[in-house]
DNA sequence: TGTTCTAAGCAACAGATGTTGCATAGCTTA
DNA sequence: TAAGCTATGCAACATCTGTTGCTTAGAACA
């Protein structure tokens, strides 16, 4: 994971985000499987070499890449900055299924790998959040458990919805999805 | 997915077990990630563009060692050829948590793409049996919900388990878990 | 046995990867 | 503004990748 602080060279921030701004267009373009780092340093106007002053391959960027900007996503809910509720489970839920979904149809012919690497970057972050949650509540209790089945539960539906053909209205799916998960953690707060 | 017909040309079985073999143990004693096709086919004997004949890359590679590797772990516990019970479930669950396991140990440091690729691999397989399961049992229901709901559980608490420190028995374990599970599955039989 | 079919070996290819040493541009601070 | 620091550019490298055209070895079958 890079530093994501403030005070950072100029130079930096603008190699970061040329870098960025080209995969970001690549993957829309072209897919992620079929980009070359080259690819990447062309469009970016940034010297290869550079590149990799920064990243070591193009799976730390697709990580950076994603980590950023789900981050993003639970920001602007504010879901950083709350302890568990029925209602923030619900969001949560919520916004791990609208991010999977545009993720989808932002991404050129996303394919298993892809899929399988944004899963392990996204239930990351949904895990430290559960966890922070869990912490808040019950300090005391080991909070592992309760977070990882919840976190497995609530991507893998997020998964099934954004997959899916004929896609139920989100409001309505959330609405059944929820039950599922709450019964889990709820035990334990 | 390769055909896993028996009638095949000699040479061909004899190409595809070498470079299984030759990728199995370079896995053991070196890790996924720092594996190249070269190196696999260096061990095997076997020349270069002969592997690119049998498998697109090192990941299809992956993919059809795991795949195979645990279909020969269902198939010795004798889960495909069953119906959904409580105790073939338990079996199943106790059959993924082993697998996991297993693989852990046997492999050098495993990676975040090592895993993801490992789990997307696995829970194909899981999903489809517990498919199966479902439609014997009741073939007029839709069955995609619960089964990728139970497929993603049973794979998140093998998961659990088999990156645990204080690992548990595992019989304690699947006990524990198994209610989970079940929970979901049991409303649609 | 001899003929046919095809898998495997071989060599060479263009392109990508990850790394290096050195030169230069640009940021920061005094 | 000048000095020092460091990110970037550049060129070259050994290596790996995925592919091709051709040859040779071996399986299948009449």
């Amino acid at each position: 994971m890079l530093p994501t602080e403030e005070k950072l060279d100029p130079r930096v921030k603008r190699t970061r985000a040329l870098i960025l701004q080209s995969f970001e267009s690549l993957i829309a373009e072209k897919g992620f499987e079929t980009i070359s780092v080259q690819d990447v340093t062309d469009k970016a106007q940034v010297n290869r070499a550079t590149f990799y002053a920064h990243f070591s391959d193009k799976y730390a960027l697709l990580d950076y890449s994603i980590s950023q900007k789900f981050m993003q996503e639970i920001e602007k809910r504010m879901l950083n900055t709350c302890h568990y509720t029925h209602d923030n489970l619900r969001n949560l839920i919520l916004a791990v299924c609208d991010f999977l979904f545009h993720l989808h149809s932002d991404c050129a012919q996303p394919h298993q790998q892809f899929e399988s690497l944004v899963e392990g970057t996204i239930k990351k972050q949904i895990f430290n959040l559960l966890s922070h949650w869990l912490e808040q509540t019950q300090p005391k209790v080991p909070t592992e458990i309760p977070a990882t089945v919840a976190t497995w539960a609530i991507y893998g539906l997020a998964s099934l919805y954004s997959h899916s053909k004929k896609r139920p209205a989100l409001d309505q799916f959330v609405d059944d999805a929820l039950p599922l998960v709450a019964v889990n953690l709820e035990q334990f707060t």
